[in-house]
DNA sequence: GTGTTTGTGCAACAAAATTGCACCGGGTCT
DNA sequence: AGACCCGGTGCAATTTTGTTGCACAAACAC
């Protein structure tokens, strides 16, 4: 993982459709060797998925919620049940475990509220070990994204 | 927006790399068709970016943070002032202007918690109208995407 | 120094994306 | 009904991109 490597990743979490000529050029490397790097990189695990980001007012402007929930028990098995039960559920994007107050924070992504209650009863009224969850409805998405700092 | 771009969005938001070919013969349609409609929902801005997801780990491991942020005034000028300000810093990778108690929930991405602290102050402490914020820690990201359902 | 490993560029090659073209309904107008 | 777009399709040709074989160079171990 060098100076090269880094520079590829930063440019792929921007834009992962970047040929790799153009990449090539910018960081100062052959083609070939750029699609080594990629290859690498994508086997190992560093790239860990590649996709495609869609607008969701195009999609029927689905309903985003996050939870953040509040455990009984802080054993760990405890808390590697609900971690299972809430990776479970499509709907679950994003699940933090968190410290503070909570234990958990989830970002959740609905057609419907009716599906959300739904999912309601699944993760947190099915689960004896959830105390208590508070939903915090997201009238707007401002900004979305995933990237991460490169040192 | 037929059946057709929604079954190829589905496919492409989970993984933006998969052949038009193999889209096609998926959907059941020609590589030239599914090429031609994928095109045409980029520059709808249907597909708003195409992205890859690092390995956190293998990036140094940055430090997640959410945010949860408390405003004083309500008034429109006033919450699209900070929500401009949130937006500036590149940190923030998800902006959500939400209902409840508190008025925006931001997801922070920073290498170092030095780096968050400096963060702190160019958008809370530097801005009148935040009465006060709630950091919110990540232990652990249990599970990371932005897919979104498809009616 | 010799040999090994790892990574490189170049050039050939394979695979994928893109485009020109003829064609096929589904509307609309006369 | 018939003539006519219009939007979209598949096929095949073309272009672009990704991949691989090969010779070579630097770093390292022995």
């Amino acid at each position: 993982m060098d100076q090269f490597d880094k520079q590829i990743l930063a440019i792929l979490q921007k834009d992962n459709q970047t040929p790799q000529r153009d990449i090539g050029e910018r960081v100062g490397l052959s083609a070939a060797a750029v699609q080594r790097r990629i290859k690498r990189m994508r086997a190992d695990g560093v790239i860990q998925a590649d996709i495609a980001v869609l607008n969701r007012e195009s999609m029927g402007s689905p309903i985003t919620l996050m939870v953040e929930v509040f455990l009984d028990s802080e054993k760990i098995e405890e808390i590697d049940a609900v971690k299972k039960l809430f990776l479970s559920a499509s709907e679950v994007q994003q699940c933090y475990y968190v410290t503070g107050e909570s234990d958990f924070m989830l970002v959740i992504v609905v057609a419907s509220m009716t599906e959300y209650e739904k999912l309601t009863r699944k993760l947190f009224f099915g689960s004896k070990n959830v105390r208590r969850f508070r939903t915090i409805i997201v009238m707007g998405v401002e900004k979305l994204g995933l990237e991460v700092p490169i040192v």
